[in-house]
RNA sequence: GCUGCUAUGGCUCAGUCGGUAGAGCGUCGCAUUGGUAGUGCGGAGGUCACGGGUCCGAUUCCCGUUAGCAGCUCCA
């Protein structure tokens, strides 16, 4: 496969190199806007490049626009594909190329070339009657693109740009042969398989109702799972100096205006009235936290002060935002507020990292990091924006993280280091975060006592490692696809008796079980034992227990493992000393 | 919130070109006492999300609301 470059280079590469998937799928997205020209040639085309899997184009349409007419494009699009035309360089100066779109109508195209330099020579990739300025890389014929669908149609914002027009993105997908689109079409439809939403009614995590739209339902089962998260984080947390503390749920007007968030943050906010005074519901847990460091004067001895917080938050996040237990509007976030000097922030940021990298790797997770530097309206001295971001840059680069920089994306009040973990078809959620914090401090006036008997203001990170506990879950659901690690499963062990004949010992290998701290449950339902096997799988409980009469008489259990398969006949005592249970 | 789509028994989904609905699984009852993916028979369960409109008649068509799905924007 070769490919022209924006200098109208031609390069061989293959399928499988970035660079040829880039290529690939951008003139597969110019195939698609060739096809919708020529089909609805009053369509005004913006922007359509390649993504991580796939492309997408954006258009304006003079009409409203649904998946139903995407048959009819691909098979214009097949057309063009056979047409095989040849994907030809070119450039044009800028004024030429302007009056050029400008006589084609095309007004997205004309708004992007005029912030162009002026003079500057713009690069051209054309295939048969469709012109597109670009900057490539491109393949050299539409003929490559053998296999191609598209996949869904909505809406997006001209230039990302809330206030801007919504356009309509229609995403697509393409191959070089037929048999990797099915390898991709199938791969997809198991990824639908592990999302939590689904593995969360199978298991019966939790659910969501039309009575509390977005807030979640933990089910037994979800409870136990986590519970165990919270005996993980707060073993965890002991072991690195945090104490722990649980602010109110609910407090009065005059703090969140102390805070800010009453003028910045309102109508993500539950509010009430309260004996004619306005309270919120706290959608946030540090000004709780600051009342709690101004409690009582601190000296520099104190500090670092780690203080943290498991709290049930509220935010009225907008209707289409909501995704299952990824984006809720009550979570409870793992949080933590740390007090400390300025010199302290590099050696506490790491420790942070540290911790959020313990965790995110006990459970297997790949992530990345990005740091996020000052944005335009922000308040603090260049000075210390220059201090926290350097702590925290240093901090990545000494534990040797690789990360991305997003300039001018840091909160008001501070820069921030955020981590992502992915979900099971690919979109990236925020996690932990670790965000620094000038703004709190001074509003709040919190103070501690230096070495040199005068008061100074400490800096104040907020943290959060698993980021929401509910967020963690369904990511943990769908990383492992509903098979928990034995230490998290709600039910370790299913105990299947062949018949009711055995289900006194069924009950006695439970309690046994129970004895050992183990969670367990027993299928006493009158069934064969090949339909309670099935079951018990499909609740994916990581042991199975068959016992009948031949394990009875010799006080033993048949073990089948989740991964492992049939493992025979064992003592209980001799199933407990094999099972490995890694926590903390 | 915005764009598009969707809404039928506990679950998964058929169906009605407008004449008040069906399957499989699950559930309940009876029989079956079973050894690693589904025993047989019988029963119950739905004002087809909600509110309007058109029509002799709406679950089906139109409008609105609510909730969900994909994406955008925003965020843990």
């Amino acid at each position: 496969m070769k490919i022209i470059e924006k200098n109208g280079n031609k390069t061989e590469v293959i399928f499988a190199e970035e660079m040829g998937k880039k290529a690939f799928w951008h003139t597969s997205a110019h195939i698609l806007a060739q096809a919708v020209k020529r089909l609805y040639p009053d369509t005004k085309c913006a922007i359509g490049p390649a993504i991580a899997e796939g492309f997408y184009y954006d258009f304006e349409f003079g009409f409203e626009f649904s998946a139903d007419r995407f048959m009819e494009i691909e098979k214009e699009m097949r057309k063009i594909v056979k047409e095989n035309l040849p994907v030809v360089y070119s450039t044009m100066p800028k004024e030429e190329a302007l009056k050029y779109m400008e006589e084609k109508g095309e007004v997205y195209k004309t708004e992007l070339i005029l912030e162009l330099p002026e003079n500057e020579e713009l690069s051209f990739f054309s295939q048969g009657e469709y012109t597109e300025v670009c900057a490539g890389p491109h393949v050299t014929s539409t003929g490559a693109i053998k296999a191609l669908k598209l996949l869904s149609v909505a809406g997006a914002y001209w230039r990302g740009n809330e206030k801007n027009k919504m356009l309509t993105r229609i995403y697509g997908i393409s191959f070089p042969n037929a048999e990797l689109l099915e390898e991709y079409v199938n791969r997809m439809e198991e990824a639908k398989k592990r999302d939590h939403r689904k593995l969360g009614k199978e298991l019966g995590l939790f659910t969501l109702l039309d009575e509390g739209p977005g807030f979640p339902f933990f089910l037994p089962k979800g409870m136990v799972l986590k519970n165990l998260l919270i005996e993980y984080w707060r073993k965890l947390h002991t072991r690195e100096g945090y104490v722990e503390v649980a602010t109110p749920m609910m407090l009065n007007r005059t703090l969140w205006e102390t805070s800010g968030h009453w003028e910045h943050y309102k109508e993500n906010m539950y509010t009430t009235t309260i004996d004619e005074a306005d309270f919120a519901i706290k959608p946030m847990n540090c000004p709780g936290g600051m009342l709690v460091y101004k409690m009582e004067p601190h000296s520099y001895r104190d500090l670092p002060l780690r203080i943290g917080e498991l709290g049930l938050v509220h935010r009225h996040e907008k209707s289409g935002q909501l995704h299952g237990l990824m984006r809720v509007r009550c979570f409870t976030q793992d949080d933590a507020h740390i007090f400390m000097t300025k010199e302290q922030i590099e050696e506490e940021i790491k420790g942070v990292v540290r911790l959020i990298d313990e965790v995110y790797t006990k459970f297997g997770f790949t992530y990345h990091v990005e740091l996020s530097t000052r944005p335009e309206n922000s308040i603090g001295s260049d000075k210390d924006w220059e201090v926290a971001t350097e702590g925290l840059r240093s901090a990545l680069n000494e534990l040797g993280l690789s990360y991305v920089v997003n300039e001018g994306d840091g909160a008001f009040y501070g820069p921030k280091i955020d981590f992502h973990l992915e979900d099971s078809i690919g979109r990236t959620w925020q996690c932990g975060t670790i965000q620094l914090d000038f703004q709190l401090p001074q509003r709040f006036d919190a103070e501690y006592t230096g070495a040199d008997g005068k008061k100074h203001r400490p800096i104040m990170i907020h943290r959060v490692v698993f980021g929401s506990i509910e967020r963690f879950i369904g990511i943990l659901t769908e990383h492992f696809a509903g098979k928990f690690p034995f230490w998290l499963s709600p039910v370790q062990i299913k105990i299947l008796p062949i018949s009711d004949k055995f289900c006194s010992y069924a009950k006695e290998v439970e309690r046994e079980l129970q004895q050992q701290g183990l969670r367990c449950e027993t299928d006493v339902r009158d069934e064969k034992i090949g339909y309670k096997i099935r079951c018990a799988r499909t609740e994916r409980v990581p042991y199975i227990f068959v016992v009948g009469e031949k394990e009875e008489s010799a006080k033993m259990v048949a073990v089948r493992g989740r991964e492992e398969g049939d493992l025979g006949c064992m003592e209980i005592r001799e199933f407990v000393k094999s099972i490995v249970c890694d926590v903390v």
